[in-house]
DNA sequence: CTATAATCTGAAAACGATTTTCATATTACT
DNA sequence: AGTAATATGAAAATCGTTTTCAGATTATAG
């Protein structure tokens, strides 16, 4: 039904590539496209986004919304190794879209599958809230100040 | 500078007061709109998202983006009473948004702070995964199925 | 109670991300 | 080669949200 194409092209090559490429930074479609913008397998806004919809099917791509972002945010997945420890907090003071490596997510995991018959996907987790640096420039008041 | 309003409007009141009717059911702006179709101070979108907006700076409700789903979530937030226990969970098999009551959050938010130096707003917490239903009809293999 | 200024309302237009359409190009398989 | 299945991408369609702007409402002064 959702059988995997048997095709191989270019252009889904490439984008998985350039993902792989990125150490696990994020992306939007409109960054993939505008990377291809002179390559040589230039590739449209709309064949990124079929590209990326199947990497994130196929596991190989995460995709997760940070609220603030107007789009969304894809990355390399890595296979789940050096990705399942690794998860997003976003600042909603400054907009920093920090990395957190944790093990204590698992613990969450568990605790939410035993008492709460749910099991947490871990790959979408993310975190809102005040960074270090503004906690301090705040102390603990203020709000407003999107980057 | 983001002083709120001195004005009083039938409209403004009668968003929030609707949004608190729900006892802590989430609406979209839309829906919200769409209530007040008929009603006697009608009122149109743009001004439904205006208020939601005001009531989201002024922690009356909270907004949060549930990934599939199209529009943001509305909630009453009760003064942060009955709320700050009350985060959500996202099935990605049937699309249910559940709700999780669980003070375990708390640990995180601790650890988080303490750890990480992240202080986290567990107001917008929201957790993908799967749904006991949805793990015991599908074992743990199968994928689809938006609700 | 009337005037004037500040604020609100909402229809319509603008926006921006994503999806769909559809004609064309590419790839797989015979 | 030849045909069918699949991929591509420009343009159009969607859809949620924001902006514009003229007209309505409310507050406050006189």
């Amino acid at each position: 039904m959702s059988r995997p194409t048997r095709y191989s092209t270019a252009q889904g090559k490439a984008t998985l590539e350039y993902l792989a490429s990125l150490e696990g930074g994020h992306v939007t479609a409109a960054q993939v496209a505008e990377h291809f913008g002179d390559a040589k397998p230039s590739i449209g806004l709309t064949t990124v986004y079929r590209h990326l919809e199947r990497l994130v099917e196929s596991g190989l791509v995460r995709k997760f919304f940070v609220d603030g972002a107007s789009s969304a945010c894809y990355q390399y997945a890595a296979g789940d190794d050096n990705c399942s420890e690794h998860f997003h907090l976003k600042c909603e003071s400054c907009g920093a879209l920090l990395h957190l490596e944790c093990g204590m997510l698992d613990e969450i995991q568990r605790h939410v599958r035993a008492e709460h018959a749910f099991l947490i996907n871990k790959n979408k987790m993310v975190f809102y809230g005040k960074c270090a640096d503004c906690m301090k420039v705040m102390g603990g008041a203020a709000e407003n100040a999107e980057a």
